[in-house]
DNA sequence: CTCTGTGCAAAGCGTTTGCAAACGA
DNA sequence: TCGTTTGCAAACGCTTTGCACAGAG
């Protein structure tokens, strides 16, 4: 497990205190919005741009580090990459919800059906989660 | 089947041409975004404002007689609502390709395993086209 | 020491709003 | 005729840019 100062230097990216701020921030709330990382991130940092923030959500989007998710109805948000898996967006309380995909099967026979090479996929599905269908 | 027309008033909406041209070049073109039907309603509305295409879009839209699909990487573009089914992006030349989704077995995994209530799902699937592979 | 990154202010761009005139039903 | 829609111009909000200074390597 590398260091997310280790990360950014593999980038070529320097780890400035507010890069790695955003990176741990990213991280530990799962999916983030521009808005609310900047206010979260000023707490730590009381005088940041939102200049600074866009600026690096650009380069770590660019270089792969960081992903963007489109949500239907709602604003962007980031996650730190990982392995390819789907979104449940909760349409009541906002809440994305992590879930491992398995449907590599299904791809492949995309792949064959329509001749068509994947590369990437983004899967959102919206509805209504648990806690809010009690 | 029913005219764009009977369709608008079914919504309540007064069938402008304007309104007209846009639900028949958004249906001829299969999928376009804002840029590409202003572009393309000039043609027969040469005064046409953009505002006026915003507004239609998005009443459109909020009725459920159009679709936004935010695509990664490029502009959201709109489709006349059909049944579900995903999209294939292709990253060389831009086609978009609908593509029937055969996932109902997995959303209903999903909703046991996740117990969660699916009402949408949005699929993009991105990579190189047929066409653009040869 | 050098080059990248930060913060600020201004610019840019896509989208929305307000309003008077035009138009659909 | 009445309420909705259009087109224009202005306003708006989010994002990007330019620049001087600060800071990482």
């Amino acid at each position: 497990m590398n260091t997310y100062m280790e990360i950014l230097r593999q980038y070529d990216l320097k780890a400035t205190p507010q890069r790695l701020a955003i990176l741990n921030i990213v991280s530990t709330s799962g999916h983030v919005n521009i808005d609310e990382l900047y206010e979260e991130i000023k707490k730590q940092f009381h005088s940041i741009s939102l200049a600074t923030i866009y600026k690096n959500i650009n380069t770590m989007t660019e270089n792969k580090l960081l992903l963007e998710v489109k949500l239907p109805n709602s604003k962007s948000v980031y996650e730190v990459v990982k392995s390819r898996h789907a979104h449940l967006s909760c349409e009541i309380c906002g809440d994305i919800q992590d879930m491992s995909i398995d449907a590599e099967k299904i791809f492949k026979e995309i792949s064959n059906e329509y001749s068509f090479k994947i590369n990437n996929t983004d899967v959102i599905i919206s509805g209504i989660c648990k806690s809010c269908s009690k």
